[in-house]
This record gives C-alpha cells, sequence and structure tokens, in this order.
DNA sequence: GTCACCAGACCGTCCGGTCGGTACAGTCGC
DNA sequence: GCGACTGTACCGACCGGACGGTCTGGTGAC
C-alpha cells in the first residue's frame, strides 16, 4: 500500500510541491508561475521562496521528488511480495507503479511536463534514470526491442495524459493496462 | 517523398511557423515568446504579428498545419502505393509518417507540447483526431488493445524526443521503428 | 493613390526575485 | 521567572525586466 499522507501533505515543503503539480495540471506548464503555486498552496510568495529559494529549484525538487518516489513504490512494491523478484516481476511492478498510480499522486508526472518546458535541460537526469532501467530490460529473454516497446507504451500512455492528448476512456485505459501487463509477461519469453 | 520546401520555406507564414516550432524545441515549450519567434524568423515582431494576429493565433496554426500535415502524408503515400489499401496497410503508412518524418520536419510535433503547455484547451481538437484513428484501427482483427498499445508505443517515442525524455540512440530508434512496423502487422492477425 | 507587408517604438501587465519586517518558539545567563 | 538574543517560518510591498499586444510610420508593387 502506498501512503506517503494521501490527504493534505502535512509538510511545507510537500505541500508545496504538491500545490505545484496542481497548477502545472490546471492552467498548463507555461503557466507554471511562483504567484500561481503560492496561491494554489494557500500561502505568499514570499512563503514559498522561503523553501525553494528560486524557481529552478522549485522545478528540481519537482523532478527529484517524482523520480524517487517511483524508485521507492518499486521497491516497496517488491518487497511486500517477499522473497527475490525476477527482472520480470520487477518490471511488472514498474509498470503497474507508472500506470496504477494512486489518484492523489496522479499530478505527479507534472513535474515531467514543468522541466521539459521551462527548464529542459533538467531533463538530462530523467534520461540517465530511463537509459538504466532500460538496460536492465535490455537483459530480458524477450531482448531489447520487445521491452523497450513496453516500457514506450507505458510512456505513451502517461506523457499522452499529462499533455491532455489521451483521448481514452477510463474503461479503456484500465483495458490498456491489463494488456500492457500481459505485454510484460510477453518480455520473459525467448524470441 | 516529402517536399513542402525542404530548404528554408519561401512562404511567409510557413517560414514562421518553423521558426516558431524551432524555438519551442531549442529553448522549451515555456519560453516560446513572439521576441524569440520573430528573431528565429529574422523578421520583426511587428511582421510576426501581421501574419499571426495573436499568440493564439500561432499557437493554433502550428497545431492545425502539424495535424494536417500527418494527413496529407498519409494520404499521399497511400495513393503513391497504388489501389486502395487495407487499413493495416494504412495503418502501417500512418506509423510511418510519424516516426520516418523527413529531418527538415521532425520538429514539427513541438506544435503539441507549445500548445499543452500555453494553451492545453487547443488539446481537444488533437485529442478528437487521435480518436477518430483509433476508432478505424479498433475494428482491425487484432482488437482495440493491440492496435492501441502500437499506437501508444509511437506517441511514447515521438513525446519522449519532444520533451527530451528519450535515451534512445539512433541506430536503437531504428531498430525500434521497425518492431513497430512489425507490430502494425500483428494487428492483422486475428487474436 | 492604395494596399499588402513589414519595422520598431511604445504601453500595460505579468513574473521572478529582493528585501524589510512580523510572529513565535526556543535558550541561555542571571 | 525574565529579559536578551537567535533562528525559523512567513508576509507582502516593491523592483527591473520580459512579454503580449498596439500603433505609427515606411516602402515597394501595381
Amino acid at each position: 500500500m502506498y501512503f506517503r499522507n494521501p490527504i493534505p501533505n502535512s509538510l511545507p515543503r510537500e505541500r508545496l510541491l504538491d500545490a505545484a503539480e496542481r497548477a502545472v495540471l490546471e492552467t498548463g506548464a507555461g503557466h507554471l508561475t511562483l504567484d500561481a503555486v503560492a496561491k494554489f498552496a494557500g500561502v505568499s510568495k514570499g512563503g514559498l521562496l522561503h523553501h525553494f529559494p528560486s524557481k529552478d529549484a522549485l522545478l528540481e525538487a519537482m523532478l527529484e521528488r517524482y523520480l524517487k518516489d517511483i524508485e521507492t513504490q518499486v521497491a516497496e512494491r517488491c518487497a511486500g511480495r517477499g522473497g527475490t523478484l525476477t527482472a520480470i516481476e520487477q518490471f511488472r511492478e514498474r509498470v503497474r507503479v507508472l500506470l496504477e498510480q494512486h489518484p492523489e499522486r496522479r499530478a505527479a508526472g507534472a513535474a515531467l511536463i514543468a522541466a521539459s518546458a521551462d527548464k529542459p535541460d533538467l531533463m538530462a537526469h530523467c534520461r540517465a534514470e530511463y537509459r538504466e532501467v532500460l538496460d536492465e530490460l535490455a537483459a530480458l529473454p524477450g531482448g531489447f526491442e520487445r521491452s523497450a516497446l513496453v516500457l514506450l507504451a507505458v510512456d505513451g500512455l502517461l506523457l499522452g495524459e499529462l499533455l491532455r492528448l489521451s483521448p481514452y476512456t477510463p474503461e479503456e485505459r484500465s483495458r490498456l493496462v491489463k494488456a500492457l501487463l500481459k505485454a510484460v509477461d510477453q518480455c520473459g519469453r525467448i524470441q
């Protein structure tokens, strides 16, 4: 199970990051302003800048929290299943973390589009983490292509939703998630 | 083959749209400003605003050109192959248009992230077009999930590149495109 | 002339960031 | 206990620059 304070976050820094994610999703990544974040968080701009000395610092913190959060959740879920998991099983948990996010945390990916829009250089960090995951998956029996395609489809769903491009109904979405998890298992088969 | 003036576009409107795409890719979707576009196009702000009365108009035109361009290219390629193509063959051409874009037109997708960042409501148009494509694909023998997953993977690759999230080398990328085209053919098989 | 096309000065607003100040909780000497 | 002092959290007025958009004027084609 996942917690990290589903209901209004008590830690001020976390509350501010939540507010920033909301601001991005509700007004668009191009309208992420300090005033907007402060207003969403119910705090003054001074208060916001007390915790994050600059907008860049805010963006970095958003991205860092997003990435760390995913790894933490994947690790937790793997630990929760006990024993040592195969690479496929770990992949499966990662996909589930990415796509079956708790509703309260659905906004987390906003960090991606905010950083990309405002300070694209920050994305280097993300690419590097992506690369690591990819290299692990390439070692699966199914080979590089098959795993990468599953990962790409996960990205497509996630990014499509963030950019408001995705036209899928919730029912269709859950069918797709199910199909993706099945595709993950296929990565375990020898090509 | 694809043309639409590979070398510096002669039509002023098109040149300005090209410049806007470049501005987005080089500085990030959040830094798409009229001044930047004008500078990239080698024109004054007045000149830019003569062709696009407002920033919103520019964004709309970018998006419209992007969408229309894809449909035009798909239609051209289908026509080029002569006879009536099956749904699978058309799907195949669409994937190739989306992923094997002429280098000069690689920037076209910038319209997506620019609109999403600056005026998310414009994305409704894109969602609707996406929906249409999706409904056609759902009728394929492979069923909804299989086609949608391929489309999602295409999105993942495309959007990942636009957001600078994609860590794939050119060599890996072409392997992925090949694998995707094979996956398209799988959509023709009965489930 | 006039009309499309363009230049660039200009204006009001917005945005990131600074700064001086307030509130309050601790804590240390006495 | 009590006053002096320190550190943390926060407020909000303010500044300079950037940005979207207006306006005036110019230039070349016809």
